[in-house]
DNA sequence: TCCCAGGTAGATC
DNA sequence: GATCTACATGGG
């Protein structure tokens, strides 16, 4: 990897097992914006960014190199050795093959924990479509303005501050149904600090998962995505209808239940249980594995 | 019109 | 504890 900065925008050259399109589309983020191939708008973290891969460089538009040094470049995970991530799963187990061949650009974002609480919430029996437009929504009635690409203008995610001032009725106006309860729920235990990311500093995954939990419309489910792609649980293994189809699909041969899943991904991939969901998910979401 | 969507809480057995 | 269902909203 090289790092430099030309003409106001930095440049990394030579990021191994890094595909931007892969990355973005399957499933794990809801805040990026395809403006053409291989180009996309993000918003994370306060931030806009203006991103591009071509060949061998990933381009990011205005911005300096040290935001790319010490803000991107985590966000993207670009530090990870993935190459002995994908080895060790490819030589555990034969099925996953297909899958991170194909999927061999996948990284794991590091996105904002309270964010994906709210979204994850949101997501619940929900199109990944409808999701990106709730999210946008809320961040355009509550976020901050943060600027302009090709025309169109982007607001951050709101913050726990501002989150605390939407109530459930606002949260119903924003087309949630049944989940405007729970986000109401969420804003207020985040704002209490009755859950916040420091409280994970040094708990176990169970722990984790009892903690998250405690949140009313945080399961199993939502609560391994809050782990997995916000708290560096890198073992979680969310299940979704997704990835219930395609274990099924490509192991059990039959109907099994959700537990039972869970308990094989735990003990076939281990502390890499996130990576192997996510080479599994955007696999078999692409080629309709199991439907 | 009917069915499903990155599920979960609450009721019931 | 395992199983069943209602839950808002939008799209096929």
């Amino acid at each position: 990897m090289r790092i430099y900065f030309e003409n106001g925008n930095t440049i990394i050259e030579n990021v191994p097992d890094f595909d931007l399109e892969q990355t973005l589309e399957c499933g794990q983020c809801f805040r990026f914006y395809k403006q053409s191939d291989h180009d996309y708008v993000i918003v994370a973290y306060k931030r806009l960014l203006h991103i591009v891969q071509s060949e061998n460089k990933l381009i990011f538009y205005d911005t300096a190199i040290g935001d790319v040094e010490h803000f991107w470049v985590d966000y993207f995970d670009l530090k990870r050795d993935y190459g002995s991530i994908k080895q060790f799963l490819s030589e555990n187990d034969e099925i996953l093959i297909p899958a991170i061949n194909e999927k061999w650009g996948v990284r794991l974002l590091n996105q904002e924990f309270h964010e994906m609480i709210i979204s994850f919430i949101i997501s619940q029996n929900k199109q990944i479509p409808h999701i990106k437009k709730i999210v946008r929504d809320i961040s355009e009635n509550y976020g901050e303005y943060l600027g302009e690409v090709n025309g169109e203008k982007y607001y951050s995610f709101p913050d726990i501050d501002a989150l605390s001032k939407i109530t459930e009725e606002d949260y119903r106006k924003l087309k949630t149904g049944f989940r405007a309860p729970y986000l109401f729920d969420a804003s207020q235990k985040l704002y209490s600090s009755e859950i916040s990311e420091q409280l994970f500093d040094n708990l176990n995954e169970d722990d984790a998962l009892k903690l998250l939990t405690k949140v009313k419309g945080v399961g199993n489910k939502v609560a391994n995505c809050v782990m997995l792609f916000s708290l560096n649980y890198r073992a979680s293994f969310p299940i979704d209808v997704w990835i219930k189809r395609i274990m099924e699909e490509l192991y059990f041969k039959e109907e099994t239940d959700k537990s039972i899943i869970q308990k094989f991904a735990k003990e076939k991939y281990g502390e890499y249980g996130g990576y192997a969901q996510q080479y599994l998910f955007c696999f078999g979401r692409d080629n309709k594995v199991g439907k």
